[in-house]
DNA sequence: ACGAACTTGACACTCATTTTCATTTAGAGT
DNA sequence: ACTCTAAATGAAAATGAGTGTCAAGTTCGT
């Protein structure tokens, strides 16, 4: 399990700390894999947590866009979400499960940064993401 | 522009040339950049060929799996067609206009699929794509 | 030209995500 | 500890992309 402080940086003013944001992140720290905001609702209330689905919601964009936790596109569109190393790595997911290996990959970042100011792009981001079925989705 | 024939293999039985067809795929003709069902919708309608929404899903739909456009899922989840050439490419997309530039990429390709097996994936895609603000967008 | 099979499209529906807004709460200042 | 107010919550309604339905319209092999 991936373990970090601060999950949310109560800066000097506007962020506050309640049990909900407490919950969320207690529950991204037990689940491993990437899940959708609907099932980290769903395993809150089942845990007694119950919070909100509005505030799961703005919980995990809040912290996604604070950089605390990856999310990423699933390939039917929704967004599932994981807290992850800090590390720079891309993931392998299982489009069954969801179970998810972070894995090494090539440079992209600098190959995307020269990539984009060739042609006069700003502001860029990337996606690089393998989906797959694991071993034990395989298996069935 | 991309010229292509055969947009739609009519293929022995099954798949037939109807005008609506015809008129998706001229618009992926014309138009040169990423662009969502909704959009190619409402340019078919401008255009004068009006073709009902649900048809226009089910033609991009029934192409992108006939691998003869590229789909991407945009940054917010939703899916935009293209079409584009047949060598291998991944692309720079702008997230405000959707201007496209595809380019050459590192060989993602073979990386996956070895990261795949060695995690006992299987039935692995993956994505590649770069979101940014092009030379136009930016000068805003 | 005929007819079976394939297509179309209006409309209803699903489902993720967002907005609204009245109520509650955290926490800075006293 | 108490107060006050900006921030946060959550129920319900709204939004919007995409899908299912099915009656009516077309295509194309025969």
């Amino acid at each position: 399990m991936v373990t970090r402080t601060k999950l949310f940086p109560m800066t000097s003013v506007g962020i506050r700390s309640t049990k909900q944001r407490t919950a969320v992140s207690a529950a991204l720290n037990e689940l491993e894999d990437f899940r959708s905001t609907q099932e980290i609702h769903e395993y809150l209330k089942e845990r007694g947590d119950s919070v909100g689905l509005t505030t799961v919601y703005r919980t995990l964009q809040a912290l996604s866009s604070a950089g605390e936790v990856d999310v990423i596109l699933r390939e039917d569109g929704e967004s599932v979400y994981r807290l992850c190393s800090d590390a720079h790595h891309h993931h392998l997911v299982c489009r069954q499960c969801g179970h998810t290996v972070e894995v090494e990959g090539p440079t992209v970042e600098r190959w995307a940064d020269s990539v984009s100011a060739e042609h006069g792009f700003t502001d860029v981001s990337h996606t690089l993401e393998i989906f797959g079925l694991c071993a034990n989705c395989s298996a069935v």
